[in-house]
DNA sequence: ATCCAGGGGTCAC
DNA sequence: GTGACCCATGGA
């Protein structure tokens, strides 16, 4: 068989992480039905389509489509672990939560939901810029008409699977035609200026990550047009699982620590530092179980 | 109609 | 370094 077994950590549920994956939103890069995920990506060794399956106390991989040789599936099991953050043991995290009586409800609510990346630096910058100041159910509709005009598309059972397309497609993408899709004018030129930059080596997963520091990183991403220290923080913190990046000024990070009481508006920096020092080294993950508790009222 | 969306660049001071 | 202004469009 075309499978590959993924033992699941402790303090992880597959249900919490399809869950946010499916939430509200249409996302171009994955399908999710019944309790199998579905997903297309580009593989060292030719693109792949795969499913994912819990059994047991094991995630289980299916290559559907693509060479499926034992590399294909190791690097795939490697994909998704990163992809579900299953190398992190996260019960300190939970330890904190607890100690916290606005919070301490999250770790049964939400129990083993995991910082859901994005698996490559350039989609999760291109992500960013494309949600700025919109709302999501927008971003998405924007995401998917990128994605379906300049991305990969592989046919299976009936279903299209897209790949999000490389910097060197992007780099040539038309600014008329991003317009036409309803993108800015700014979020195109900062889509093809990113995407050139990752092209001529300016930017680069390896290059962010030999830097020394979290501050380093930062400057390094910021310095490009298109990209402040909100999308620089939330791209370190879905890409490069960087575990202290507080996206500042997000809208909805506010709104969450507003609707728990944790500030009365939303100028209130010190009161937010004060607050997010008490989980050092888990602000990323404490950023996300907060934006998860949005969906949670959302849905009741 | 008006305000706000998982912001960022630019320019004045 | 801070604050006003603009960008673009959908949804409430």
């Amino acid at each position: 068989m075309d499978t590959v077994l993924i033992p699941v950590p402790a303090v992880f549920s597959f249900q919490e992480c399809l869950w946010f994956l499916n939430r509200n939103y249409d996302d171009c890069l994955h399908r999710i039905e019944g309790n199998t995920l579905t997903k297309a990506i580009k593989t060292p060794y030719g693109n792949t389509v795969f499913q994912i399956r819990e059994r047991g106390s094991f995630l289980e991989i299916t290559v559907l489509e693509g060479e499926s040789g034992r590399e294909t599936r190791e690097y795939l099991a490697a994909f998704v672990t990163e992809w579900f953050d299953m190398d992190r043991s996260i019960q300190p995290f939970y330890d904190l939560l607890n100690q916290d009586a606005r919070l301490a409800y999250m770790t049964d609510a939400f129990g083993g939901l995991r910082l859901v990346g994005i698996g490559d630096l350039f989609e999760a910058i291109c992500w960013c810029i494309i949600g700025q100041q919109i709302n999501l159910s927008f971003a998405y509709k924007l995401k998917r008409r990128l994605v379906e005009e300049y991305g990969e598309c592989i046919e299976f059972d009936n279903h299209a699977y897209h790949i999000f397309p490389s910097a060197e497609v992007l780099a040539n993408a038309d600014i008329v035609g991003m317009r036409a899709m309803q993108f800015s004018e700014k979020k195109a030129e900062y889509i093809i200026g990113i995407a050139n930059a990752f092209i001529s080596g300016a930017i680069s997963e390896n290059i962010i990550t030999a830097l020394p520091d979290f501050g380093s990183q930062q400057k390094a991403l910021v310095s490009h047009k298109g990209i402040g220290i909100w999308t620089a923080n939330y791209a370190l913190m879905k890409s490069l699982r960087v575990p202290n990046a507080i996206p500042h000024g997000d809208v909805g990070l506010l709104n969450a620590l507003s609707g728990h009481g944790i500030i009365a508006d939303r100028t209130e920096k010190e009161r937010i530092d004060a607050f997010f020092s008490g989980f050092a080294g888990w602000e990323s993950y404490l950023t996300f179980y907060l934006w998860r508790s949005l969906s949670a009222k959302e849905l009741s």
